[in-house]
DNA sequence: GTGGTCTAGACCACC
DNA sequence: GTGGTCTAGACCACT
């Protein structure tokens, strides 16, 4: 699993972990049940602070994706993941919103924008990087 | 225009506020060439600091959604925007990626996706609060 | 003489009027003994507000580049113009620093500088638009 | 590095700032990479208010002269500026137009004004005050 | 009355 | 401790 940080940017380091992670899985490069290193051990890797790294998995925890064991250190949440709730549909249209906006205005026509959508799912599911799905 | 802020966001007020005029901008509420509020005037309508919209104004100006006019005062831009650059496509892509992560991850398949995208599209552009055009 | 001025522009509509008008003597548009309009004409022509004709004029006369008489009304200074005096040499560095140091930094080289300036003189000074200059 | 300010000045502070700072990398006094003071500590420093820092920072990184990193605190720019770009030779002529036109003007000649142009060319370029790079 | 600039003080998110 | 955000109040330049 490698990780890519844009230090310029000004999306907080830890909410780019947790994206990162969070695509890993949906990606399937991160398999329900698979450990994740330690926060030391990331942290290190990647050259950020440990709080960095503790906050991302400890926001990823409350939102359900990982679980984070005494002993057996952090796994991917294994017991099926949180689901389409109401509360996430809200989020996701509060986050749709102006990217969209902004699209109509700049002349993006909704088939072109689907188009964009499609291929980002497809995209992302596919896993590209890693092992093959198995056969 | 009717401008609706949420103060216990996380999302600065200064960005809500662009949001929403880039949406009225999208919607045609808003139509080019039309004066908006001075920043007096909006801040005390919707209750923030004069330097909050100030800021909004700023930088809805660099992005090229309104012009800072010497006599008319702030006006939605007349001429169209920049279009789709590839600076844009970029962007959009790396707003929607974790997004779309996030939503292959709770189970969304593709079609609910885009029937999401699609819903959007129309329901910002349709410009639904506001008086008919005269006819 | 036609004026053009930038509304959407940063720089004020007087400076815009002032550097307009030094342009125009400075390529033999407006010659030293010309009247210039009134400033009530001036403003209704290029429809702006009298006091910024005004102004425009009061700096330009303080600078000695026009006289203002009660009764010939404006007229371009018929007695020799100001000349380097140290001041002016002063501001001009002033003002060419930061627009060299940009230069610089973005890699353009001393002679495409040079070439640059050498340009604009002979183009401010040839003055295209307006009479020939008498044969 | 030195900053010299001139509170009396009708040139804002924070462009004052933003100039001497481009001025400074443009000499080779501040080095690409190099991390520039704090904006609380330079203010406390040049005895100005943190926010008239904060906008000369945010200028700056707006176009491109330096980075707000999000471990290093603020550095300039490693990579190279944009370069020699249509809108900037369009903005450089509509600065140096006015310049020049009063300079005819005044009587100055085309020599006169390339040699004071050359002279501040190399002037800024030269970095004079600070160490010798050490042998 | 408009936007632009500056100051001051406060809280928060991030690292 | 860093930058980011918000508030508040003041003065000025411009129109």
């Amino acid at each position: 699993m490698i990780i890519q940080l844009d230090m310029q940017s000004d999306v907080p380091i830890y909410t780019q972990l947790m994206n990162q992670i969070i695509e890993g899985i949906a990606g399937g490069r991160l398999k329900p049940g698979e450990a994740l290193p330690s926060v030391r051990h990331l942290a290190s890797d990647i050259g950020v602070n440990l709080h960095t790294v503790n906050k991302a998995y400890t926001l990823l925890k409350q939102e359900g994706y990982i679980q984070i064991h005494r002993q057996k250190g952090v796994v991917v949440q294994p017991d099926g993941l949180p689901g389409l709730t109401p509360e996430f549909m809200t989020k996701q249209q509060e986050q749709l919103r102006p990217i969209i906006a902004e699209s109509i205005l700049r002349g993006m026509n909704l088939d072109d924008l689907l188009h964009q959508a499609r291929q980002l799912y497809e995209q992302i599911s596919s896993a590209p990087p890693g092992k093959e799905p198995t056969p």
